[in-house]
DNA sequence: TAGAAGGTTGGAGTGCACTCCAGGCAAGTC
DNA sequence: GACTTGCCTGGAGTGCACTCCAACCTTCTA
């Protein structure tokens, strides 16, 4: 959930078979690629959040297409969401596996957000941290458009 | 350097000869151990920094052993303040190439800092964003720890 | 009837950022 | 002299999150 010093990227997933609740039978049916105009994820990304577990039981047309619905949509909303706020997909299949898993599973879905959200206001915290660096350096070449360096320029600029 | 709705990871590097500005010569000299606990970073991942291009020419003791200076240390405080924004690797190496290559470099070295800066801004907004959303749910969870979900709950939780 | 468009699958491949490994060297301690 | 500790190198391996591929199936339009 946190992120060491060095691993600034991502903690460890792993395959998990999809048998969630009963698909959605509510609003439109939209194609894979209409999901993934509307989502900005691709249709391969599409399959591989089902594949995972990701995503509940995707609705099939008479010829096996997926037939994604309006509740799907709002899940993939939830789910780009938590995708911004640096969850690994690995903790997303989890708290989509407590979800399907019933409503007895309500304080572990509030203790995994809300671990997500101390990360993410660590993560505010720290960019605005990186925000004042910035501001120093860049005011500094600003200043200095055409001068001569100072002292420290491998180190400090 | 701002990224796709799908990949919210990252970009593209590419290996880099080491050819830098004369190494500093000031300050303390650190073995790789100390930096890598000063640091937080691992004594691979600090080799693997320098083979890449992205540490200016790191001293050598006379058995060949890197000693890192202060410079080098205030060096690598930048570097993980820019990870810390998001930036790949591949564009702090192209960075650490136009301090390499000189003064001249201002303006460009200016324009790749504001660059990050609007991205960092951006990130922020999201994250605050995804707080919104994180703050609603955990609500939901807080206030129906035991009672039975409504309608909407393989999409909504 | 042909061809294009859009979908299906399992499995392999990609790019990034590390991370580890084998084999070796130098200095210090018992 | 043996052992330990800490460092060196090039190259291979890892984990994550996709991304692509080949072979195939349906439906629709010309």
């Amino acid at each position: 959930m946190s992120q060491t010093p060095q691993g600034i990227c991502c903690p460890a997933p792993r395959p998990v078979p999809v048998e969630g609740p009963p698909a959605a039978g509510t609003g439109g049916r939209y194609t894979i690629s209409e999901v993934a105009e509307r989502t900005g994820l691709s249709a391969h990304t599409l399959r591989w959040y089902e594949r995972i577990g990701l995503m509940p039981h995707i609705n099939r047309s008479h010829t096996g297409q997926r037939r994604f619905s309006d509740r799907d949509l709002v899940w993939l909303d939830l789910v780009g969401k938590l995708r911004m706020t640096g969850m690994s997909v690995a903790d997303m299949v989890r708290y989509a596996e407590l979800v399907r898993a019933g409503d007895h599973t309500y304080p572990e879905r509030r203790r995994l957000l809300a671990a997500t959200r101390e990360d993410v206001l660590r993560r505010i915290d720290e960019l605005r941290g990186t925000l004042a660096v910035l501001d120093v350096k860049i005011a500094h070449y600003t200043g200095n458009e055409d001068t001569p360096a100072v002292s420290e320029e491998a180190a400090t600029s």
